[in-house]
DNA sequence: TCTGTGAATACTGTATTCAAAATCCAGCGT
DNA sequence: ACGCTGGATTTTGAATACAGTATTCACAGA
């Protein structure tokens, strides 16, 4: 198991549940007892927001960095005094770290054996696709319907700015990426869809799917990302759904083709 | 606040994200560094699988219930030490269930004021909807992809035994609705989208959205599942997945009709 | 009578301790 | 020599203890 502290420090590249909170504030709020609705002061401060630093949060980032980034290794064991150690925290918030990566699909209970980092099979790496063609799709075609101007101008500033980025590295590639499918599903403007996408690339990212694709040739779904676009802003909404999905079903067969037959059972 | 025991003891409903463990091991398993793969006797025993009853997850279905039954009724304080006291267990189990109901969103952490049962907005009834739509219209456009005779066949017979069952009670009206919606999810064997369909719908029931719907006729869509499943057997793939999205968008009216004005805004 | 201040209180988050369960290893028997 | 049995050890899950912070209430002053 190799935690150095060094590269536990790097922040996990794009946001996921905790920033969501903090992002738009899903409107409630609703301070429960205190009737605070008083305007205290016009509007010269703001609340501080001082955002509570749960221990178990940073820890959380912390482990789901190490295994996206490949140095928790899939099967290894993970065992909860081992990392209290070496954070210097007591075991509480990493057990509940811990339990909340379980909850989120990357790490499995080994019973006494302490936690472990979950294997993909052929077949989940499909269903994650088809998790992606149904809220991505879906996504795409809603902000077809709408077909709001201002969208419209943000969604193809990302796929400018992040394509002419992405020049470099395969993980650079694959970040820009992100991006610009996350961009189009903000725009839906739907937190609950947000957050689904969220959930299913960190767990792609975690399963390290997207390290087999090296070979191919990243570029190659560059053009299409365009032809979405004119999608969206030309086509029926319909339309525009479908060339996601397609999209995203070239996207597979590139991954299940890098994957090839080394990855068929990773672990039977 | 009430919490009587008593209804502390009736099991969820339907089932959620621990289920689907038991349900289809997914595959992976790979017990860690025991070589347990030795076939111990025939296969005259099967083994235990004892669930390990966490008591966390135990007390997570409980006060998931009581939410859901509008025991624990939007913006009610939920008080660690008080359930503690009541449920006869330490705070450690219950803490730990309470942080899981967060990260599902079903509750919002109050700052020192404890957690609290999370209001609605009509926007988010909307988001949930959006996202249904996603999951199960494109669940109902894979099953009618693949048109296996044998999916379609407990499709039908779901639709038709919980249609004939559901002459009751709106909630069991309510009820019949998530098996039928559920089962069509279940048939594209893809755990993604299942784990996604529970995660949204046990939302939808703990804001309990449903229950404002109560005014209007609960059979007017019953009709709609019997054209959703011909579509899925005759009908190209997309028209399928268009007749679900309708059918739900279809809810969606309902729905807003029945929260009617007093629904606009209940926290701020 | 109402507003503002301060102390008691209540509640959470983290650490520590305790108990049970499973694993792992060594020794015994065949 | 090899497989099985039994116990020591590891590791988790739960309970308890502790510290810090926000809330709430009471009281003083206007």
């Amino acid at each position: 198991m190799s935690l150095h502290s060094a590269t536990f420090i790097v922040p996990t590249s794009p946001p996921e549940h905790a920033s969501s909170r903090s992002r738009r504030g899903v409107g409630a709020r609703s301070s429960p007892s205190t009737g605070g609705s008083r305007a205290r002061q016009g509007r010269a401060f703001r609340a501080i927001e001082q955002d509570r630093t749960r221990l178990a949060e940073e820890v959380y980032r912390q482990i789901l960095d190490a295994v996206i980034q490949g140095e928790l290794r899939p099967g290894e064991r993970i065992v909860q005094e081992r990392i209290a150690d070496e954070i210097k925290v007591s075991r509480t918030p990493i057990r509940e770290a811990l339990l909340d990566l379980e909850r989120e699909g990357i790490l499995t209970r080994a019973g006494a054996a302490g936690f472990m980092v979950r294997t993909v099979t052929v077949r989940e790496v499909r269903d994650i696709y088809q998790t992606r063609e149904a809220i991505e799709g879906h996504a795409t075609r809603l902000v077809a319907e709408r077909r709001d101007a201002a969208s419209l101008r943000r969604i193809e500033q990302t796929i400018e700015t992040e394509e002419s980025m992405s020049v470099g590295s395969v993980e650079e590639y694959f970040h820009a990426n992100r991006l610009i499918h996350r961009g189009i599903v903000e725009e839906t403007g739907n937190e609950y869809l947000l957050r689904s996408f969220d959930r299913i690339w960190n767990r792609a990212s975690s399963f390290r799917i997207f390290a087999a694709i090296e070979t191919a040739d990243p570029g190659a779904s560059l053009g299409e990302h365009r032809e979405i676009f004119l999608a969206v802003r030309d086509e029926a909404p319909l339309e525009a759904g479908e060339a996601m999905v397609h999209h995203i079903r070239d996207g597979l067969e590139l991954q299940l083709g890098a994957l090839g037959e080394d990855y068929t059972a990773p672990s039977t």
